[in-house]
DNA sequence: CACAGCAGTTGCACACCATGCAACGGAAGG
DNA sequence: CCTTCCGTTGCATGGTGTGCAACTGCTGTG
């Protein structure tokens, strides 16, 4: 689009802050987002303006401020998957003792936007606005399997390919639970059901994520029984919801 | 300012969704924001482009979208109080039964940055980017009452001019703690402890609140010294940790 | 102490584009 | 079928965002 070009530079500059580097200074800002230094500088001043970054007058860097953790607060007080999830959650992790995290599909990523920490010493940390491949993630390919299943473009969200997925994620929609050990990260294992909405599409999935040593796949096949009816249980409750505001 | 308009107008629409009306159509966002339809349109437009807003096709609506939340999981990873404090609040909500909440100030109002839920069957729900005025709330008034203290300029804080209210204040910072019974919220009794940063400044706060009925002046006091304790902790961890941030 | 190097801001002129208007197409309701 | 309201889209124009370059302020260095 040729329309709005400094609004979507605004955001442009906004997406240079990552969780990597989280505080950049100006032309760090220009360099990742190939804007001119004086754009970069103007750019960040309106928004500091908005307050949707902040400037540290020590450091002299910028990062993101409150705004826009106010403006997630109403994003996440109406996404539907949450409200009806919130509810399970606390059940589940209390009966596994492990991280609950309920996560919605975006492009070929996964955002989480609830999670309950696990009970045990030690576990899985996950934290809202987190993002992670849908394809080498159990919540992931729980989404890209019913994808696949309903003959949907799970090849596009799925982003690169990668050899024999396609089987992994029939196995997956046949199992109705995608298990993941290590895969994405290090040390972490997790396994992960769909939540279909009313029409049975799928962008949304639960999953239970723990150490990979003491998480293993037994303890996660156990698990299951548990993850499966809550995450039926969460659709049940999101069908029962009455205004149909979710999908785009 | 004259500079940037429409960046401007793109935050104002993105401020027109509320927690009480986070869908709204194009000529509601219109006037809402005083813009003109078509302007509000082809902004709605571009912000869709960038994933700040989506658009249901079945309500016509548009609400908030994943951006904001992705842009938020970057902000608060970053927000030094929220990790100072995560490893002290599930303590503290194990040790009460209550929910725990970590607020900062921005503006008028208090932010929840984190929050644990408490561990009883009823309880008090907050979520991350609620928003509530800090003249009405423990954790505000927390905040406030250290701002008073120290000299700073709190009445701009509070916004609204409460009587009596720097007589209360006064009290606070002499208690150490803040307590709230159904002030802002019915039903709901709060108490809370201002952390302060390196600099002795206070914009943070953390909160333990529950049911009023059950959660009452004996408990909250009774709870009151843990809460300090957990306060202070959160404090010092703060000191401990590195002013800067190092970039790639 | 001077100088070089770098980060950030600002004046200026021009091209670009965001805006308001009005007209159009579409859906919903009478 | 007509009316009404909503959302989008050509179009002309005035506003404004942008790149350039000069300038300031800071830091480290010989």
């Amino acid at each position: 689009m040729a329309t709005h070009q400094s609004l979507h530079r605004a955001v442009t500059v906004l997406r240079a802050f990552t969780e990597a580097e989280p505080a950049l200074t100006v032309t760090e800002v220009a360099d990742r987002t190939n804007l001119h230094k004086s754009t970069a500088s103007r750019l960040l001043a309106a928004l500091l303006d908005d307050g949707l970054v902040r400037h540290d007058r020590g450091t002299g860097r910028y990062s993101l401020g409150m705004g826009v953790v106010e403006l997630a607060g109403v994003a996440l007080g109406q996404i539907d998957v949450r409200g009806a999830a919130m509810p399970h959650m606390e059940a589940l992790a209390a009966a596994t003792g492990e991280t609950v995290s309920v996560v919605v599909r975006r492009g070929t990523e996964a955002i989480t936007v609830a999670h309950q920490p696990g009970t045990r010493a030690t576990r899985h940390v996950a934290w809202i606005g987190r993002r992670m491949p849908l394809r080498s993630t159990a919540a992931g390919r729980a989404i890209l399997a019913s994808m696949l299943r309903r003959g949907d473009d799970w090849r596009a969200a799925a982003g690169t390919d990668v050899p024999g997925l396609a089987e992994r994620l029939g196995a997956i929609a046949d199992a109705g639970v995608a298990h993941e050990d290590e895969a994405f990260e290090a040390g972490v294992a997790a396994v992960a059901a769909p939540i279909p909405d009313r029409t049975g599409a799928v962008d949304a999935a639960v999953a239970l994520s723990g150490p990979a040593d003491r998480f293993d796949r037994p303890r996660r096949d156990e698990a299951a029984t548990t993850l499966v009816a809550a995450a039926s249980a969460i659709a049940t409750d999101l069908g029962l919801r009455e205004p149909a505001r979710d999908v785009a």
